[in-house]
DNA sequence: CGCCCTTTTGAAGAAAATCAAGGGCAGTGG
DNA sequence: CCACTGCCCTTGATTTTCTTCAAAAGGGCG
């Protein structure tokens, strides 16, 4: 491990891919033993620009970034946010580049690791292959959930707000929720599709029906469930953790 | 092989593969080898149910299907079409239903090649794994761009047009088209997010300004680059071959 | 305090949905 | 051969949603 801070380890990363997988003491050990470099990226820069292929994946330990394009017009269109744990540049691996960029939307914590160590790692593992597999299907099936949500801005806002939930808090089910939304209301509008003025009046509705609130980048919900009825969220999408995952069916050596 | 007609081969499939890697005889000719059963599904019947974990990859070898979702509402969204070439069924590796459902547009002829099989055909040759994820994040990135357009229906719809183009005609760069469409307006509105009677006029707008004809699900595209030039379509995104492509990055054995 | 960034409000205009009805065309059956 | 039927495409009128343009109000921070 060359991070230098020992505070810092890659358990945000093997978190997430516990999630998707049952993983034998081995293969975690093996994942928290991977050798990284720590970067720390500042609000507002690249992660990984447009047309690059990396030659490292980059797990986010600490912050928030935002996948996104930028459309003829200049406008900007956000494509997906990356929240601590998960990762990016595995693109990589199939020498293709980023279609996309990624940018940092707060100060990033992220580590590298070389994606020649990640293959010999998958090929030791192949269940920890399947998990990255398993990650970027959760990744397309949010894509494709935010194109069936594109009709109705109050369920989408909702439904975004629902995503974050279950991507920050795996597995709970029910109850209140408080926690840190670092975005402001132009990133929301960038990646619901709509104009900040129009957003901001959609949010003012969702705040008026009782189901959330939003200030000081704090979002508060009274309880997830009434959300998640406003929004019409089904959380089985991004295969978190529930209380019957990963039944009989994995197997765990 | 298991198939009924001597005729029909995996070939679609691994022509689609070759696409995005560079395959040597021998990664070829076990691909041809395949065992696989021949499936026929008629127009509007699925080919994977939402929530089905398949034992089977899909290759279709004719026929076009398309991925979609219900809203609360009951409307449809149409997420992605399944062109000749193009597989489904990969999310079973990852032991995990699939989030959506599959339904042949047009009568399909399908080879269902055992997932077991594709396993040990990956297992030794490591390329063919890499052509399928390769495979995957450019389904992925396809979706990215609907979402990018998503704004302006004129272009989006243009662009999905010469998302088709591509896709039936890799590595054509130029000249005019001719080609069957086998899809209707109803299903064009659902992959657009309009409703039929707008996509009508913003159809009619397109015709209007000379760069398409569209009538008896025959597509005609006078020429090519005008299209995409309304469309402000690049093709990178689509990973698909051009002189340029594969230089030397790629491990050929 | 004054500045910048972000949120909020108002009013007018454009884009798309909705509702409703008519038209073309292929296939079917008398 | 012609009428009938079903499917798809097209058109018109109206309403809703969202954008655009413009400006004012907070809030954090030097």
């Amino acid at each position: 491990m060359t991070g230098y801070d020992d505070d810092i380890s890659l358990q945000p990363f093997l978190q997430r891919l516990a999630q998707l997988v049952a993983l034998t003491e081995d293969e975690s050990e093996a994942i928290r033993g991977l050798e990284f470099e720590l970067v720390s990226i500042p609000r507002h820069r690249n992660v990984i620009a447009k047309g690059e292929t990396p030659s490292y994946l980059y797990a986010v330990l600490d912050g928030w970034a935002g996948r996104y394009s930028l459309r003829p017009d200049g406008t900007r269109r956000i494509t997906g946010f990356v929240v601590p744990g998960d990762f990016c540049g595995i693109h990589a691996v199939c020498h293709s580049p980023l279609d996309h960029a990624i940018v940092a939307l707060t100060d990033c914590v992220i580590a590298k690791v070389s994606l020649g160590q990640l293959e010999q790692l998958v090929a030791r593992f192949p269940v920890i292959g399947r998990a990255l597999w398993h990650a970027k299907l959760v990744d397309e099936a949010i894509l494709r959930i935010w194109l069936l949500n594109s009709s109705d801005a109050f369920r989408t806002l909702a439904h975004l707000l629902c995503e974050f939930e279950a991507r920050l808090h795996p597995g709970e089910t029910s109850g209140s929720r408080q926690f840190q939304l670092p975005v402001n209301q132009e990133h929301l509008a960038d990646a619901l599709g709509l104009t900040p003025v129009h957003l901001n009046r959609v949010l003012q509705r969702l705040r008026a029906s009782g189901v959330i609130d939003l200030s000081r980048k704090v979002l508060t919900i009274p309880d997830i469930n009434e959300l998640r009825k406003a929004a019409h969220f089904d959380c089985s999408y991004l295969h978190a953790p529930t209380p019957l995952q990963h039944p009989v069916t994995e197997n765990t050596l």
